[in-house]
DNA sequence: GCCGTTTTCGGCCCGACTGTTTTCAGTCG
């Protein structure tokens, strides 16, 4: 682990920590120490070089914050996470992660009934000894009880290839309800997070009743954990915890804007609104003199009562959007609807793809593009690769088709394979015949960080590569992508004129947010493709278009957000 | 613990649901 991630990791624990020794979640030092490791995460100050005060100029982070950097880096390790750590010993904390339990509780189980970890809750409950305590009752215990069991099934964050399909299908059933006048899902899987912990839907309605009858009884519910008048939290089979809330429908701007998130964005935007006389909830922006409502419609109408630029969700994370806003700065975002063009797409030419030359042109058709690049494997993939003689046969094909598109540039391509050394597929004077390469990693996934860089800048030397495919190759959920010097492979193919691919995969999502913000500082370009492997998927660019939000792409940048001729000159460039 | 031209103290986002109460505390998001 580099010691970055480590160091997140220890504020991690030290605010976990901080949360039971200050005995509940809300107060302002536990939210001071949350803020810090949400700092170090996100800043890219080398902090390993900096002394204390110059480490209490960056936001968030203050004297003792600075300190305890200081610390780490000189002596590996800080001493108030130690006291900590032996205050609360790990089977106690353990106890924090069973659903409902928080730490005024758990220290009350603590310190009247020695309840020190798992065995001891289960026996306490077993004996009902809880009950008795004040404020507690049989249905506690009997909440706590089935609670434990849901912390050895309670799964982690899920990838966003699962989360996805479900929510779109819940916001499909919800809309076709009577007296639905809109529905979403927000949250993080709104933010367009590669993982994410449980489903919100916002839905839109003067009659909540039905709703929440509806939902709590859908067929995919294994356990109802509340139901309320507009709210409501279940737990479906596959073991994602959806929740919905119901609002009227002049408030659904704001109850979407509130549960779209993050919390940290919400938090900033009511620091503004405090800033300007006025309260943001999830029911409007009220101006607190007169209790008039400013906004709460749609959340254009509140970023504008806020007086700043409407703020993509992909971009609500804290990450300098409200600032950003606020001065008329943010990136010009790309739409989908923008997008003249595919530049990775496969047919069934390449052994893992499913539609004909023919059908994924006509549906390129259909997405009113202006040009679009066929990229079937090449050779070297085994399984799914594609032969010279194959490869001269597509190009015929889509020659032939030519004349039926003359309105849309289709261009052969070819998605080679990156050997272990770089290498790649054919000779150059053979990849020069195609008219777009795409280069990607399919294999050698564990090689050392130095070895995948070099192979990486290698590759792109090929005059005939012109985007980087899937630049880490990683598979959300799966497996990490490689290690390598993000820095010098952005570099390189900078200086080489290579696009770094956005690819849409939900699986992928690749290259990662982190790497597209330092590419944007960096000053590449980028090329969103879909990588679709039937004709129905090309529409599967909607997420690259988002995944690029996530990453303050600006579409000038974005290659195939260019007219024609302009994209022609870089591609013949 | 952090922050700041209403600065070095006194603020710091806001509400639903549950289970226990009979006006509220705890938890969650």
């Amino acid at each position: 682990m580099s010691s970055r991630k480590e160091l997140v990791e220890l504020f991690r624990e030290l605010t976990e920590l901080l949360t039971l020794d200050e005995g509940g979640p809300s107060t302002f030092r536990v939210r001071a120490y949350e803020n810090a490791t949400e700092a170090l995460k996100s800043t890219r100050e080398p902090l390993e070089e900096m002394t204390v005060s110059k480490l209490t100029k960056l936001e968030g982070i203050g004297k003792s914050t600075a300190q305890k950097i200081r610390e780490y880096y000189d002596t590996g390790r800080i001493e108030r996470l130690e006291e900590l750590r032996a205050k609360f010993p790990a089977d106690f904390v353990m106890l924090a992660r069973v659903p409902g339990l928080g730490p005024k509780t758990l220290l009350r189980l603590r310190d009247e009934l020695q309840v020190a970890n798992l065995d001891d809750l289960r026996a306490a409950i077993a004996a009902q000894k809880i009950r008795p305590l004040k404020g507690m009752g049989a249905k506690s215990e009997k909440k706590l009880a089935k609670a434990i069991e849901r912390i050895g099934s309670k799964q982690d964050r899920r990838p966003i290839a699962e989360a996805l399909p479900l929510a779109e299908t819940l916001v499909e059933e919800v809309a076709a309800l009577p007296g639905v006048e809109a529905v979403q899902y927000a949250g993080s899987l709104r933010r367009f997070r590669e993982t994410i912990a449980d489903i919100d839907l916002v839905v839109a309605s003067r009659d909540a009743e039905p709703i929440m009858e509806f939902f709590a009884n859908m067929g995919r519910v294994s356990e109802v954990l509340g139901r309320g008048g507009t709210k409501s939290s279940v737990v479906t089979n596959t073991g994602i915890q959806v929740d919905l809330r119901v609002v009227e429908p002049e408030q659904y701007g704001a109850a979407l804007l509130y549960f779209t998130g993050s919390k940290a964005h919400n938090i900033r935007l009511r620091g503004r609104a405090l800033d300007l006389g006025a309260t943001l909830n999830e029911y409007g922006l009220v101006e607190l003199e007169t209790e008039k409502v400013l906004a709460s419609k749609t959340e254009e109408d509140i970023y504008k009562a806020l007086g700043m630029q409407f703020i993509a969700p992909p971009l609500r994370e804290d990450h300098g959007e409200v600032a950003a806003a606020a001065e008329n700065a943010l990136p010009n975002l790309v739409a989908t609807e923008d997008l003249r063009g595919d530049l990775h797409v496969h047919t069934s030419y390449s052994g893992d793809a499913k539609s004909s030359v023919a059908e994924v042109v006509e549906a390129a058709s259909k997405c009113g593009y202006q040009y679009l690049a066929i990229t079937d494997h090449g050779k070297d993939l085994h399984i799914n690769g594609v032969d010279e003689v194959t490869h001269a046969q597509i190009a015929e094909e889509i020659a032939a088709l030519g004349p039926k598109y003359s309105d849309m540039l289709l261009l052969h391509g070819c998605e080679l394979n990156i050997g272990k050394e770089g290498e790649l597929d054919y000779s150059e004077e053979q990849r020069a015949k195609f008219d777009l390469c795409v280069a990607s990693i399919h294999s050698h996934f564990d090689l050392a960080p130095e070895a995948q860089t070099e192979r990486l800048i290698t590759a792109m030397k090929a005059p005939s590569v012109r985007i980087l495919g899937h630049m880490l190759a990683r598979s959300i959920g799966k497996r990490e992508g490689i290690e390598c010097g993000v820095d010098a492979v952005l570099e390189a193919a900078k200086e080489a004129n290579v696009a770094i691919e956005i690819n849409s995969g939900l699986t992928r999502l690749d290259a990662p947010v982190e790497v597209l913000r330092r590419a944007c500082e960096i000053g590449n370009v980028f090329a969103v493709s879909s990588d679709a492997h039937h004709a129905d998927h090309l529409s599967s660019i909607r997420f690259g278009v988002r995944h690029s939000h996530r990453g303050w792409v600006p579409r000038e940048r974005i290659v195939n957000y260019w007219p024609l001729a302009k994209f022609k000159q870089w591609l013949d460039g």
